[in-house]
DNA sequence: TTGAAAGCGCTAACAG
DNA sequence: CTGTTAGCGCTTTCAA
């Protein structure tokens, strides 16, 4: 193995000169300069990680903190993580990664053995136990997403999250429907975007409290505040990525209220299930039914029928996480909550609510607000 | 930061013995034992891994190489990713993300600067520039999928690799719908499937190189043999993921060869449009058109009519490649390929082939062996 | 069964 | 602008 000493002696240096030129936190002469990097050419020499590591205390590692069960999310979380990595390197940083469910044992793990030098955790829950433990650490982290529903929370102290908007995203849902003159929207969610709040809608499922990342709940929150603000009247039917949920709840929401006229969905796993029950069921999209999703771009576009969705910045949310993390460990500091701004692009999946299916009375029945 | 030596001054002994028993490298007496594990909890020591590194060349890494643009198979490279994961850790390692994109030079990234202790490359082509490398690397390194079009090829020499068996695999689908009388089938396949050799099936386009992992040419070719074989005619279409294509192809099959009456799928991404559109052209399945798949599990589980099909085994594709680079690392040889026998679940999408439909004159226009 | 001590390869004062 | 030197925290011979 080459060592820093090797290249000293072949450049008849020292070594510490040859860790400046590596480093660049001295200025060195040129001629000397060269002649360090042609011996280093020459020998092919590698600074080794774990002593670079000791005496320097930075691994040059992120830690990537990665659900298991994504459930029905795989497509977003790996281009996440993907992102993640890609702009890693192009920071000088490797990723390394974990798994959620180790749980705080992992922070603990990361932060006491000086495995990396931040991390990045996804899919964060409420009371989420990795919580303190992230607070507590030394090294600076980043969540993507929001352990609370809203960004107002006092959860959201001490910590640095990056995520989509999903509260404005619903809100913009709901706008764009109103626009095209839809009236009565139907909600297809997660299944675990059930608020603990009393119902504010039509139909409103009995008050469960909410366990997942939160984002499906957010996202209900919006456009149940854009709801109420444009006038349209709300049906939230959570569903799971199986065609026979889908039918289930689609076949149940115009049973119940046959003037809907537009469906939400922000389940990618139920997008084409939909599509395809709507088609089984004669209802022309976007004649007949108008759709849109909250969903990556690449799952909008592709779909049977191309879908107005307000996109899921996967990229984006992966790169900014990094470079937060990376100002961050070069002793700036950018915390607090960052969300990004929803954006809505109409495709071919919505258009004007079709004339007369409207029935006359709104907001029969429990609810409303 | 609590160090070793903390911990041995605590414990009254020296900082080799505590060494000792955290490496279990040489017997303690039970009190000394005793007595240093109550102080390194005590203390809450955790040893440094840059420490570590340095000191005994073992970083307790696991690189992991995988394809930044998956294309269509993002389930299973991801399925594979969180298995490899979770296999490491439970043998105590850790595992570092690289991108395929970096090409050889992360993998002499990894070699030269002892970043980690073995590697896991994913989607390795034929010719992959990263071959060369990992033939010299030091480090074990070990391979999911084949960088060849069949196990015999001399490109195996010298590398370790772990895979589902392909070729027997698109053998078993063929035997499957054979033995439910079914003679012209079709297969909706990778676009990259194609294989360099003549066409020995009816319609098949002109001869193109492959270029891809070679998956889907192994699943190809071992539809041909055992089609040959079972006296089945074959047609191959290659497909995309998206709708469109989908139609186009299976529109086209049913033109050419209306006595087909099985399809061969192994684009997951195709399976939803396909289920769909013959829905939509008012075929049933598999009453009318039997359909098989090369998929997950949970794919085949989840599609809206569950699907016959071989499982591709990604957790365990995972699991064993984790497994040998551990008794690897741990001084055992066990080199060489290992294919991992496929394994057919018969779902409800297959079915006796359709009475009096089989055209009499088999094979007609060009092709034919 | 335990200790002492010599590094592992690199960084970063401190000194010129 | 460059060299000297003292560690970083751990492993592992060599001795006892």
């Amino acid at each position: 193995m080459v060592t820093l000493a090797d290249v000293a002696r072949h450049a008849g240096v020292s070594a510490s000169t040859v860790s400046y030129v590596l480093s660049g936190k001295r200025s060195i002469s040129a001629p000397t300069r060269e002649r360090i990097q042609h011996s280093i050419d020459t020998l092919g020499y590698r600074p080794h990680a774990g002593a670079r590591a000791l005496a320097s205390s930075r691994t040059g590692i992120l830690a990537l903190m990665m659900p298991l069960r994504t459930g029905l999310h795989v497509p977003v979380t790996t281009e996440i993580a993907m992102a993640v990595t890609t702009t890693a390197r192009s920071h000088g940083y490797d990723v390394l990664l974990l798994t959620g469910e180790e749980g705080p044992e992992a922070v603990r793990r990361v932060e006491g053995s000086a495995i990396a030098d931040a991390m990045i955790v996804m899919d964060v829950g409420r009371d989420d136990p990795r919580l303190p433990c992230l607070r507590e650490a030394e090294r600076p982290a980043v969540l993507i997403g929001l352990p609370t529903v809203s960004a107002e929370a006092a959860d959201t102290a001490g910590l640095d999250c990056v995520d989509l908007d999903f509260e404005a995203a619903g809100a913009r849902c709901v706008e764009h429907l109103a626009g095209l003159g839809h009236t009565r929207v139907a909600v297809l969610g997660e299944p675990s975007a059930v608020l603990g709040e009393p119902s504010a809608v039509l139909g409103e499922p009995s008050a469960v409290h909410e366990r997942g990342t939160g984002f499906a709940a957010r996202t209900l929150a919006g456009l149940r505040a854009a709801a109420g603000t444009h006038g349209v009247g709300l049906l939230h039917r959570p569903v799971d990525g199986t065609y026979a949920a889908v039918a289930a709840a689609v076949t149940r929401v115009f049973e119940e209220r046959p003037g809907t006229t537009a469906l939400v969905v922000q389940n990618e796993a139920a997008v084409e299930p939909l599509l395809a029950l709507l088609r089984h069921q004669g209802r022309a999209v976007p004649e007949d039914v108008s759709v849109v999703a909250v969903c990556p771009d690449q799952v909008a576009v592709h779909a049977s029928v191309p879908l107005t969705a307000v996109s899921v910045p996967a990229q984006e949310m992966g790169r900014l996480a990094v470079e937060r993390l990376v100002r961050r460990l070069a002793g700036e500091t950018p915390r607090g909550t960052e969300l990004i701004p929803p954006l809505l692009t109409a495709r071919a999946s919505s258009g004007p609510a079709p004339s007369g299916s409207v029935p006359t009375e709104e907001r029969r029945g429990r609810g409303g607000r």
